[in-house]
DNA sequence: ATAAACCTTTACGCAACGTAAAGGTCAAGA
DNA sequence: TCTTGACCTTTACGTTGCGTAAAGGTTTAT
C-alpha cells in the first residue's frame, strides 16, 4: 500500500506539516518521490512512523528518536530502560502532586494553615527515592492489575462508559468483600450479595456463564498467587472467603 | 513572609527566569517592587503560583491559566478537586505507557518477536481502525495475552530464563492442541499429553494446584470469549476440546 | 573592602511544529 | 474539454515557554 502525505497523515493522526518536517530533519524520509514531486510512503515507512510516534509519546526528543531507531537492538534496550525509569519518576512525581492537592484541599476545608514550602511538594523532583521506598511494591502490584484491566477493556472494544461501569462494579465487589468478610460467615446475606455482584462483574467479560466456570474461577483465585494477592490486599484471607461465598451462592 | 525571585524560585522549584517571564506576561505579578527595583512576592502570590503550577502540570497553556484564574467565579477548592481527578487520569495514562515499555523490553530480552504494530497498540487512537482491518481481532487478543504474561512475569519477579521457558511451554501447549485435536478424541494419548503439558505450564504461575481449580479454569476458557478466541485461533472448537481433554485427564 | 551571591533589563536561541502565501497536480463532474 | 476543489509543493515567518548569555547595579558576609 502506498500513501501520499495526506493519507498517511490522516491514518496516523499526525499533520501533513509534521510529516514534511520529519522528512526535512531526516527522521522519516518517504520511500520515493513521484514524477510530480509528491512524497510517497510505503509499508516500511508506515511502520517506522509508528515507531517514532511511540517514542514521541514517551517525551523523547526527535533528535534522540533518530539516534534510537538508527541503532542496533541492545542499544535500544538501554534507551527503553532509561525511559522506563524516567516514566517511573514522572509517576512518583505525579503521586506527590496529588498528595499536595489533597493536602491543600484539607487545609482550606479544615482551616489548617499550610507551610509555604509544603505547597510545592512534588513540583520539586527530589524526594523520588523516598517515594519508591514508601509505596514500592504496593503500587507495582496495583499497577499490574490495572494493566490487565486496561488491556482487557481494550481487547473487547469496550466503550468508555462500559469500561467505567465495569471498573465501578469491580470496586463495589471489593467493598462488599470487606463488608461480607466482617460477618465472618460465607453464608451470610452480605456474602450472597458479594457473590452476586461478582457474577455481575464477570458478565462484562464473559459471553456465556456456567456455575462450573464461576466456581472454577473462584478456585483459581485461591490457587493463583496473583489473584490471591489482589483479593487479599485489603483483608487477609479475603480470597478464600470470596471463594467460599461464591461456592455457597452456587450451592456447591 | 516575603520572597525575592530567587527565594520563591527555590521554594517552588521553578527558575528565576520563569518567574520573571510570568511577571512579563502578567500571569503572576509580584506584590510590590522595592526601592532597588527588586520583585517582592507575598503570601497571596505564593498561593497563586501553586495554582499556576497545578494547571501547568495538566498541560494547560499559560494563556488559558490566566483566563481561568482570573474568572470572577473562580473557586479555589472546586478547582483543586478538578485537578485531582485530572491528575489521576494522567497517571492512568502513564501506567499504560509504562506497561507497553515493559512489554517491549520483555520482548527484546525474551527473544519473543513482537510485531511492530503490536508494539504500538494503545498509543495511537486513530491508527487502530485501520490496523483492525488489516490484522483483525487476532492481534488484539494476542496483545492482551502478551500483556498479561508480561505483567505476570514482572509481578512474580520471574527471571528471564524462567519467562522464556514459560513462553516456550505455552507454545508447546498450542502445538499439542493442534495435534490432539486432529485425533478428534479427548481421551486419546495426545489429549492426555496436552492436559499434562497444560498443567505443567500452569504451575509457572500457580502456587497451589487442585483438580478443581484446573477444571474450573478449563470451564472458564470456554466461558470467557478472550480465552476462547485465543485457543480457537488455530483450530475451531479448540477451546472445548482442551476443556474436555483436561476434564478427562482429571477424571471428571 | 572585597568577593559572592543576589538583583535588573535586553536580547537572541530552541524545539516542534502551525500557519500563511504562492503556485503546481489530479480526479471528477458539467 | 473545462473547471472546480482537493490535493501537492517550497519558502518563510510565528508560536510557546522558557534557557542562556551579556552587561550592569545591590546586598550580605567575611
Amino acid at each position: 500500500m502506498e500513501y501520499t502525505v495526506q493519507k498517511l497523515a490522516r491514518m496516523s493522526g499526525v499533520s501533513g506539516r509534521t510529516l514534511r518536517y520529519y522528512d526535512q530533519i531526516g527522521l522519516l524520509k518517504p520511500a520515493r518521490i513521484n514524477s510530480s514531486g509528491y512524497r510517497i510512503y510505503g509499508q516500511k515507512e508506515v511502520d517506522q512512523l509508528q515507531q517514532i510516534l511511540f517514542y514521541r509519546e514517551l517525551d523523547v526528543s526527535l533528535e534522540d528518536i533518530m539516534e534510537i531507531i538508527n541503532q542496533p537492538g541492545f542499544e535500544r534496550r538501554e534507551a527503553l530502560r532509561g525511559h522506563f525509569d524516567k516514566l517511573k519518576e514522572k509517576r512518583a512525581r505525579l503521586d506527590k502532586i496529588m498528595a499536595t492537592v489533597e493536602k491543600t484541599i484539607a487545609s482550606i476545608e479544615g482551616g489548617v494553615p499550610m507551610q509555604d514550602n509544603e505547597k510545592f511538594e512534588g513540583f520539586k523532583e527530589k524526594l523520588i527515592e523516598d517515594n519508591e521506598k514508601q509505596y514500592g511494591k504496593e503500587i507495582r502490584e496495583k499497577y499490574g492489575d490495572d494493566t490487565v484491566d486496561a488491556s482487557n477493556a481494550k481487547l473487547r472494544g469496550m466503550s468508555q462508559e462500559e469500561y467505567a461501569a465495569m471498573t465501578k462494579l469491580g470496586e463495589e465487589v471489593f467493598e462488599l468483600l470487606e463488608k461480607a468478610y466482617a460477618t465472618g460467615d460465607p453464608t451470610s446475606p452480605e456474602a450472597k450479595q458479594l457473590a452476586e455482584k461478582h457474577k455481575e462483574w464477570l458478565m462484562y467479560s464473559w459471553t456465556s456463564y456456567s456455575k462450573e466456570a464461576h466456581a472454577g474461577l473462584a478456585e483459581m483465585y485461591v490457587a493463583d498467587e496473583r489473584f490471591k494477592a489482589y483479593y487479599d490486599k485489603e483483608v487477609d484471607g479475603g480470597t478464600e472467603f470470596l471463594r467460599d461465598a461464591i461456592l455457597n451462592y452456587l450451592g456447591m
